[in-house]
DNA sequence: TGCTATT
């Protein structure tokens, strides 16, 4: 354990457990505006270890994330009314931001329903943007599109209408499904601990904390990795990325193939076993 | 148009 490594980025569900390797987390959450539900962008991480996150800050405060540069200091250092940095893109993270829905409006949250017990994704999914026609567009450029290595096409559709438990009457919810079946048919079990994701087009200068950036808000990543030339240790424009749920790992793919990083534009799928082509 | 030589 040499050098710094890579972060994943600040997961906003609460969650315990490693998310990053600078030490053990208890827990961390996201600050969110009250009424629109979006990232206030900052958050707080509590570490077991003191020493943790002395090493933590020492790591990560001043990390460039995309286009942010993000703070991170000691919390009751911090001076009401400081200039935070924004933490990674609006609506991120806790939700994905999907550069395929994206276009179709301002997302104001977003997120994929888990089975509470298993932790399985349940293949849907719910966006809510910011204007209704924004969400209509987005219904009638989007249902019965078949995302790569989906067996099925997905339905998008407008919400059901709210139950007793509804939380959000005043936007436009926009459920996106997956096909019940897909996980279990056809595709059948991930080959290995997750699906294996290809990336291709990163920059000579990607390093992994770039593919933790962009899929970590698309669900559990257990791995990534960026191929480097051995010689000159550069990336050689491509990369892996292991997801432990298909839906979320379907959705990440969807959303991230022709995302532009910086000058480049990105090639996502679903790992091919390269032996026999044609 | 590219799919993993570090566990």
């Amino acid at each position: 354990m040499g050098d710094t490594g890579d972060m994943g980025t600040l997961r906003g569900q609460g969650d315990t457990g490693d998310t990053g390797d600078t030490g053990d987390i208890e827990s961390c959450k996201l600050v969110r505006d009250r009424v629109t539900g979006q990232s206030l962008g900052y958050g707080f991480v509590n570490y077991v270890e003191a020493g943790d996150a002395d090493r933590a800050i020492g790591a990560l405060n001043g990390l460039k994330l995309q286009t942010k540069t993000i703070k991170v200091l000691w919390a009751h250092l911090g001076t009401p009314g400081d200039s935070w940095g924004h933490l990674g893109t609006p609506g991120t993270p806790g939700g994905c931001v999907c550069a395929q829905v994206c276009q179709y409006g301002r997302i104001i949250t977003s997120r994929i329903l888990v089975d509470q017990v298993t932790g399985v994704s349940r293949g849907v999914g719910f966006i809510r943007f910011d204007k209704r026609a924004e969400a209509e567009e987005a219904v009638r450029g989007l249902h019965g599109q078949k995302p790569l290595g989906a067996a099925e096409p997905i339905t998008v559709k407008f919400a059901n209408s709210p139950g007793p438990l509804s939380l959000l009457p005043r936007f436009s919810p926009l459920a996106i499904e997956a096909v019940p079946t897909l996980a279990g048919v056809g595709l059948g079990t991930p080959p290995g601990p997750g699906w294996c994701i290809f990336v291709y087009n990163l920059s000579p200068e990607s390093d992994e904390s770039v593919l933790w950036q962009l899929f970590g808000p698309f669900g559990a990543v257990t791995n990534v990795k960026v191929i480097r030339d051995l010689a000159t240790n550069k990336c050689k424009g491509f990369g892996f990325v292991t997801m432990t749920n298909y839906e979320e790992a379907a959705v990440a793919i969807a959303s991230l193939n022709g995302h532009r990083l910086g000058q480049r534009v990105l090639q996502v799928s679903f790992k091919t076993n390269k032996q026999h082509k044609p």
